[in-house]
DNA sequence: CAAATATATGATCATTTATTCATGTGTGCA
DNA sequence: TGCACACATGAATAAATGATCATATATTTG
Protein backbone atom coordinates (compact mmCIF):
# COMPACT_ATOMS: atom_id res chain seq x y z
CA UNK A 1 0.00 0.00 0.00
CA UNK A 2 1.48 3.34 -0.86
CA UNK A 3 0.40 6.14 0.13
CA UNK A 4 1.09 8.58 -2.33
CA UNK A 5 1.57 6.55 -5.31
CA UNK A 6 2.14 9.86 -7.94
CA UNK A 7 5.11 8.05 -9.16
CA UNK A 8 5.74 10.28 -12.45
CA UNK A 9 8.08 7.83 -13.55
CA UNK A 10 10.55 9.82 -15.40
CA UNK A 11 12.98 7.63 -16.44
CA UNK A 12 15.81 9.76 -17.85
CA UNK A 13 18.63 8.49 -19.12
CA UNK A 14 21.93 10.23 -17.62
CA UNK A 15 22.70 11.92 -20.83
CA UNK A 16 19.04 13.42 -21.09
CA UNK A 17 19.54 13.98 -17.04
CA UNK A 18 22.38 16.29 -18.10
CA UNK A 19 20.74 18.11 -21.04
CA UNK A 20 17.99 19.17 -18.67
CA UNK A 21 20.21 20.27 -15.96
CA UNK A 22 21.72 22.18 -18.84
CA UNK A 23 18.56 23.77 -19.44
CA UNK A 24 17.48 24.28 -16.07
CA UNK A 25 20.99 25.98 -15.64
CA UNK A 26 20.79 28.34 -17.80
CA UNK A 27 17.25 29.44 -16.82
CA UNK A 28 17.93 29.63 -13.42
CA UNK A 29 18.82 33.19 -12.98
CA UNK A 30 15.94 36.07 -12.60
CA UNK A 31 17.10 38.52 -15.41
CA UNK A 32 16.81 35.18 -17.16
CA UNK A 33 13.48 34.73 -16.06
CA UNK A 34 12.25 37.73 -17.12
CA UNK A 35 13.95 37.78 -20.26
CA UNK A 36 12.21 34.86 -20.92
CA UNK A 37 9.01 36.20 -19.18
CA UNK A 38 9.28 39.17 -21.44
CA UNK A 39 9.80 36.84 -24.91
CA UNK A 40 7.29 34.88 -23.68
CA UNK A 41 4.72 37.60 -25.08
CA UNK A 42 6.35 39.92 -26.95
CA UNK A 43 7.49 37.81 -30.32
CA UNK A 44 10.73 39.80 -30.52
CA UNK A 45 12.86 42.78 -28.86
CA UNK A 46 15.96 44.53 -29.63
CA UNK A 47 18.51 44.14 -26.31
CA UNK A 48 17.88 48.17 -25.91
CA UNK A 49 14.22 47.46 -25.50
CA UNK A 50 15.21 44.44 -22.98
CA UNK A 51 17.50 46.78 -21.25
CA UNK A 52 15.43 49.13 -20.80
CA UNK A 53 12.29 46.80 -19.13
CA UNK A 54 14.39 45.37 -17.35
CA UNK A 55 16.59 47.96 -15.63
CA UNK A 56 19.84 45.64 -16.88
CA UNK A 57 23.07 47.34 -17.85
CA UNK A 58 23.79 46.76 -21.64
CA UNK A 59 26.82 44.67 -21.58
CA UNK A 60 25.70 42.57 -19.18
CA UNK A 61 22.55 41.76 -20.54
CA UNK A 62 24.23 41.38 -23.69
CA UNK A 63 26.61 38.33 -21.86
CA UNK A 64 23.06 37.22 -20.77
CA UNK A 65 21.00 37.18 -24.21
CA UNK A 66 24.19 35.81 -26.13
CA UNK A 67 24.74 32.99 -23.71
CA UNK A 68 20.87 31.50 -23.84
CA UNK A 69 21.32 31.96 -27.72
CA UNK A 70 24.30 29.95 -27.42
CA UNK A 71 22.95 27.31 -25.24
CA UNK A 72 19.71 27.14 -27.54
CA UNK A 73 17.09 29.37 -25.79
CA UNK A 74 17.05 32.26 -27.82
CA UNK A 75 17.57 33.21 -31.15
CA UNK A 76 18.51 36.26 -32.30
CA UNK A 77 18.09 38.30 -35.87
CA UNK A 78 19.37 41.79 -36.94
CA UNK A 79 17.30 44.58 -37.60
CA UNK A 80 19.17 47.50 -38.65
CA UNK A 81 21.16 48.72 -35.82
CA UNK A 82 18.96 46.37 -33.73
CA UNK A 83 19.52 42.73 -32.96
CA UNK A 84 16.21 41.27 -32.34
CA UNK A 85 15.87 38.29 -29.72
CA UNK A 86 13.16 36.42 -29.26
CA UNK A 87 12.71 32.92 -27.97
CA UNK A 88 13.12 30.08 -29.36
CA UNK A 89 12.93 27.26 -26.67
CA UNK A 90 9.27 27.91 -25.56
CA UNK A 91 9.41 25.44 -23.42
CA UNK A 92 10.98 26.79 -20.83
CA UNK A 93 8.15 29.16 -20.46
CA UNK A 94 6.20 26.25 -19.47
CA UNK A 95 8.88 24.98 -16.98
CA UNK A 96 8.50 28.27 -15.32
CA UNK A 97 5.14 28.43 -15.49
CA UNK A 98 4.44 25.29 -13.83
CA UNK A 99 7.17 26.39 -10.80
CA UNK A 100 5.07 30.23 -10.89
CA UNK A 101 1.89 27.88 -10.24
CA UNK A 102 3.56 26.56 -7.07
CA UNK A 103 1.60 28.02 -3.93
CA UNK A 104 4.16 28.65 -1.57
CA UNK A 105 5.91 30.53 -4.20
CA UNK B 1 -0.94 39.92 -37.06
CA UNK B 2 1.26 37.94 -34.86
CA UNK B 3 2.98 34.80 -36.40
CA UNK B 4 3.41 33.04 -33.44
CA UNK B 5 1.13 34.22 -30.57
CA UNK B 6 1.81 31.96 -27.57
CA UNK B 7 2.33 34.39 -25.46
CA UNK B 8 1.81 32.66 -22.26
CA UNK B 9 1.82 35.58 -19.79
CA UNK B 10 3.88 34.83 -17.17
CA UNK B 11 3.51 37.98 -15.38
CA UNK B 12 5.93 37.25 -12.17
CA UNK B 13 6.74 39.85 -9.70
CA UNK B 14 10.73 40.48 -8.90
CA UNK B 15 10.24 38.19 -6.07
CA UNK B 16 8.70 34.85 -7.51
CA UNK B 17 11.40 35.27 -10.05
CA UNK B 18 13.63 35.26 -7.51
CA UNK B 19 11.86 32.18 -6.39
CA UNK B 20 11.76 30.10 -9.26
CA UNK B 21 15.42 31.08 -10.09
CA UNK B 22 15.92 29.56 -6.57
CA UNK B 23 14.33 26.38 -7.66
CA UNK B 24 15.99 26.12 -10.35
CA UNK B 25 19.14 26.71 -9.31
CA UNK B 26 19.20 24.19 -6.92
CA UNK B 27 17.27 21.39 -8.78
CA UNK B 28 19.51 21.95 -12.08
CA UNK B 29 22.81 19.32 -11.57
CA UNK B 30 22.89 15.79 -12.93
CA UNK B 31 22.97 14.36 -9.77
CA UNK B 32 20.06 16.44 -8.28
CA UNK B 33 17.88 15.45 -10.71
CA UNK B 34 18.50 11.79 -10.63
CA UNK B 35 17.80 12.28 -6.89
CA UNK B 36 13.88 13.63 -7.84
CA UNK B 37 13.72 10.85 -10.37
CA UNK B 38 14.62 8.18 -7.89
CA UNK B 39 12.28 9.79 -5.23
CA UNK B 40 9.51 10.13 -7.59
CA UNK B 41 8.70 6.63 -8.23
CA UNK B 42 9.95 5.18 -4.52
CA UNK B 43 8.69 7.54 -2.05
CA UNK B 44 11.05 7.61 0.26
CA UNK B 45 14.81 5.75 0.52
CA UNK B 46 17.92 5.92 2.66
CA UNK B 47 21.18 7.67 1.68
CA UNK B 48 22.82 4.11 1.18
CA UNK B 49 20.05 3.18 -1.16
CA UNK B 50 20.38 6.38 -3.35
CA UNK B 51 24.25 6.34 -3.03
CA UNK B 52 23.97 2.71 -4.31
CA UNK B 53 21.31 3.23 -7.02
CA UNK B 54 23.26 6.57 -8.22
CA UNK B 55 26.35 5.84 -7.63
CA UNK B 56 27.54 8.49 -5.97
CA UNK B 57 29.93 9.06 -3.17
CA UNK B 58 28.41 9.05 0.70
CA UNK B 59 29.54 12.80 1.96
CA UNK B 60 29.14 14.32 -1.68
CA UNK B 61 25.37 12.54 -1.85
CA UNK B 62 24.73 14.16 1.72
CA UNK B 63 25.67 17.30 0.60
CA UNK B 64 23.54 17.25 -2.47
CA UNK B 65 20.63 16.04 0.06
CA UNK B 66 20.87 17.89 2.71
CA UNK B 67 21.02 21.19 0.54
CA UNK B 68 17.63 20.13 -1.65
CA UNK B 69 16.12 19.51 1.80
CA UNK B 70 16.97 23.18 3.57
CA UNK B 71 15.76 24.65 0.27
CA UNK B 72 12.16 22.71 0.82
CA UNK B 73 12.78 20.17 -2.17
CA UNK B 74 13.02 16.98 0.08
CA UNK B 75 11.99 16.06 3.51
CA UNK B 76 13.78 13.55 5.60
CA UNK B 77 12.93 11.55 9.21
CA UNK B 78 14.93 9.05 10.73
CA UNK B 79 14.34 5.17 11.10
CA UNK B 80 17.33 3.11 13.15
CA UNK B 81 20.38 3.96 11.40
CA UNK B 82 18.98 5.20 8.14
CA UNK B 83 17.84 8.78 7.47
CA UNK B 84 14.87 8.40 4.75
CA UNK B 85 14.34 10.89 2.52
CA UNK B 86 11.24 11.74 0.26
CA UNK B 87 10.05 14.21 -2.09
CA UNK B 88 8.54 17.34 -0.34
CA UNK B 89 7.97 19.56 -3.43
CA UNK B 90 6.63 17.26 -5.84
CA UNK B 91 6.44 20.57 -8.56
CA UNK B 92 9.79 19.66 -9.35
CA UNK B 93 9.08 16.20 -11.13
CA UNK B 94 6.73 18.21 -13.16
CA UNK B 95 9.15 20.95 -14.06
CA UNK B 96 12.10 17.94 -15.11
CA UNK B 97 9.42 15.94 -17.01
CA UNK B 98 8.35 19.02 -18.47
CA UNK B 99 11.35 19.47 -20.29
CA UNK B 100 12.58 15.74 -20.88
CA UNK B 101 8.99 16.04 -22.82
CA UNK B 102 11.18 18.25 -25.50
CA UNK B 103 12.10 16.63 -28.62
CA UNK B 104 15.23 17.90 -29.10
CA UNK B 105 16.73 16.63 -25.80
C1' DC C 1 34.42 58.80 -44.73
C1' DA C 2 33.45 60.43 -39.85
C1' DA C 3 30.43 60.35 -36.11
C1' DA C 4 26.75 58.28 -33.60
C1' DT C 5 24.11 54.39 -32.17
C1' DA C 6 23.52 49.51 -30.98
C1' DT C 7 25.51 45.52 -29.58
C1' DA C 8 29.36 42.16 -28.64
C1' DT C 9 33.51 40.72 -26.57
C1' DG C 10 37.33 39.94 -23.52
C1' DA C 11 39.82 40.64 -19.27
C1' DT C 12 39.46 40.83 -14.56
C1' DC C 13 37.66 40.19 -10.09
C1' DA C 14 34.24 38.67 -6.71
C1' DT C 15 31.10 35.24 -5.53
C1' DT C 16 29.00 30.82 -5.68
C1' DT C 17 28.95 26.03 -6.36
C1' DA C 18 31.05 21.39 -6.60
C1' DT C 19 34.16 17.98 -4.91
C1' DT C 20 37.08 15.70 -1.68
C1' DC C 21 38.77 14.37 2.63
C1' DA C 22 38.89 14.00 7.44
C1' DT C 23 36.26 13.86 11.28
C1' DG C 24 32.00 14.22 14.12
C1' DT C 25 27.43 12.54 15.72
C1' DG C 26 23.60 9.42 16.43
C1' DT C 27 21.75 4.68 16.75
C1' DG C 28 21.68 -0.21 17.50
C1' DC C 29 23.81 -4.24 19.13
C1' DA C 30 27.24 -7.41 21.37
C1' DT D 1 30.25 0.39 27.51
C1' DG D 2 32.28 -0.02 23.19
C1' DC D 3 32.20 -1.07 18.43
C1' DA D 4 30.13 -0.73 13.91
C1' DC D 5 27.13 1.24 10.73
C1' DA D 6 24.72 5.28 8.66
C1' DC D 7 24.90 9.84 7.93
C1' DA D 8 26.31 14.83 8.60
C1' DT D 9 29.51 18.46 8.78
C1' DG D 10 33.36 21.49 8.04
C1' DA D 11 37.62 22.86 5.93
C1' DA D 12 40.13 23.24 1.92
C1' DT D 13 40.33 23.60 -2.84
C1' DA D 14 38.92 23.68 -7.57
C1' DA D 15 35.87 25.14 -10.95
C1' DA D 16 31.94 27.67 -12.71
C1' DT D 17 29.21 31.95 -12.73
C1' DG D 18 28.17 36.74 -12.29
C1' DA D 19 29.31 41.58 -12.65
C1' DT D 20 31.99 45.41 -14.29
C1' DC D 21 34.79 47.92 -17.29
C1' DA D 22 37.14 49.04 -21.34
C1' DT D 23 37.15 48.32 -25.96
C1' DA D 24 35.82 46.34 -30.47
C1' DT D 25 32.56 45.69 -34.34
C1' DA D 26 28.62 46.56 -37.31
C1' DT D 27 25.18 49.72 -39.17
C1' DT D 28 23.09 53.98 -40.32
C1' DT D 29 23.29 58.83 -41.22
C1' DG D 30 25.28 63.18 -42.38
Amino acid sequence: MTPTPASADLNLTTEKMEKVAFILKTTAHPTRIAIVQLLASQESLSVTDISEKLNVEQSLLSHHLTGMKLKGILSSSREGKNILYSLKMREVVDVIQCLAGCTFL
